[in-house]
DNA sequence: TCCTTGTGATGCCCTTTGGGCATCAGTCCG
DNA sequence: CGGACTGATGCCCAAAGGGCATCACAAGGA
């Protein structure tokens, strides 16, 4: 044994003392820390030595702590606090229990899935602090492959990094949101075809350049070319812009139960451009307990 | 052995899990520990046992922190600094090099012997602080008894209380302090009863009984029963009615050194009251080595 | 004055345990 | 496919922390 590493002391040391510095009585001190009373005595005499100073001035009859004892006690009763909270908090950090998220989402994320799983989640995990950011699929991805977010709900329409794991939470043919008073809105169900003469508000393509192909080559396979009206993000604006009456935009029906007035959703009869939503994250397991717990709280459904 | 005392870790663990962590890196931890390195990685499995956490992901070919592991590497580096930096402090602190000193003085004290101790204390002492009081002889042994300052420097012409250690600083007759334009000014030396008809300052009784009564005595022995214009504390405002013209006070030689113009200083013939300066402490030796070291530069003349 | 009571310190022995050495098991790289 | 490197295990030993019994000393009461 006989290691040192660069602290004179042991914890033991710093315990011991701080009990008989507070009762002044060795017996007493000894007897709360239920230690026999003469390994006391020696701990603190140890203390004393490896110190270089009195730190309890013994009279045979009573027991007084010197300026040093006293400047010591003060030193170490915040440290030995601050080790005492440790276990507790890393425990409960590795449980899941408490800790830090960086979770981003896309807008259909936002609209569909995401409010009732972090009602769930807090109200089970009310010690981690959960931190939202919107990205584009893109930019999550990259995130998630940097370790700068713990997980992040986006849409898989590229060829995914690997040793990402995915979990399917929604998976729906998009309809078209449109303005009330706009000529299709008349209509109970609408196909692609129908849209030709329509502008439309989409995302920007570098968001998702996988999901955007998909919509123009349904586009096309309809005999359609579409004119993009706006690109725009994040997705509020694109609605936001459609109920202004610039365009139409594609929405599923998920999405679509709870819509502003001035707005209206129409199926698509036929081919359709398709949306799904994941939770992707990294590491199986994932090393981030409350990550896990996370995960666990969007697997319920 | 087997104790535990509210720990379930010992410093060894932090330390070692620190360095690893920090190096993430088994190996090369333990040599900069001076460790072997199974001693390093059982040490470590034991911390993560007894937090229930694993800190560091092993994957037989590198080493990787978790977010439990990250949190307790930030959670112990300040207490670990904080506990590194206790044996200099407390030996500085035992040795007499660093503290704090609650000193009590007296106006003779100010004029005479203090400003030189306080100089060369400070210039051998930096790291002690002093704390400087100017305190009446009767308030400066009720504090010296509570404890409530170090040392004071007062006058012994009361029994003291027992357990009061003093060293002589200065024991002279004092002479008289008059306005310049003071008939008596004119004369070289003077005799109590010279001073029949001046009426005198001093400072208030119950500051100093015994020396009270002792000038009281002298004065009676001199067949004078002096006029006691005003009563007044501290010491320098006394000077300064002087100054003013209301009347004459006691002096010594050694405080009368640098006088300020309009009022000169005249030795007394014949009997005199005479004052004692001395330094004063509880205990032998003294608990506080800033103490000790303060007594020791007093000694030095 | 002496004896009882209570304090912290010492002597002695034992058990625990942290550490070293040798070795294993798995992974990466050429 | 073998060499080189990683961290983990098995085994043993010596150090040292702890308990028990006891000591030395001080205070208080009969």
């Amino acid at each position: 044994m006989a290691r040192e590493y660069q602290f004179p002391f042991e914890l033991r040391h710093l315990v011991y003392f701080r009990e008989v510095a507070r009762r002044l009585h060795f017996r007493q001190a000894a007897e709360a820390l239920s230690v026999a009373q003469p390994a006391l005595s020696r701990s603190i005499a140890q203390l004393e030595e490896m110190l270089g100073a009195d730190l309890l001035n013994r009279t045979k009859r009573k027991v007084e702590i010197t300026p040093a004892g006293k400047a010591l006690l003060e030193r170490i009763e915040p440290l030995l606090r601050g080790l005492a909270a440790i276990p507790g908090d890393i425990r409960a950090l590795a449980g899941g229990q408490a800790g830090h998220l960086k979770v981003a989402f896309t807008g259909l994320a936002m609209a569909t899935e995401l409010p009732r799983i972090l009602r769930e989640f807090s109200r089970r995990y009310p010690g981690v602090r959960v931190e939202l950011n919107e990205s584009p699929t893109s930019v999550q991805l990259a995130a998630l492959q940097a370790g700068d977010i713990a997980c992040g709900f986006f849409h898989p329409d590229a060829t995914l990094p690997p040793g990402l794991q995915t979990r399917l939470l929604l998976r729906e043919k998009n309809g078209v949101l449109l303005p009330a008073d706009h000529p299709l809105a008349r209509k109970a169900a609408l196909t692609l075809r129908d849209l030709k003469a329509t502008p439309f508000v989409l995302f920007p393509r570098v968001n998702n350049p996988g999901f955007h192909d998909r919509i123009m080559a349904a586009f096309a396979g309809a005999g359609v070319s579409p004119r993009i009206a706006e690109e725009v993000w994040p997705r509020a604006n694109g609605v936001g812009l459609v109920r202004a009456g610039l365009g139409a935009t594609f929405m599923t029906p998920s999405e679509a139960k709870h819509l502003p007035p001035e707005i209206v959703f129409r199926p698509l009869r036929g081919p359709a451009p398709e949306s799904r939503l994941v939770l992707g994250w990294r590491g199986s397991p994932p090393p981030d307990p409350a990550l896990t717990s996370f995960l666990a709280v969007a697997a319920t459904k």
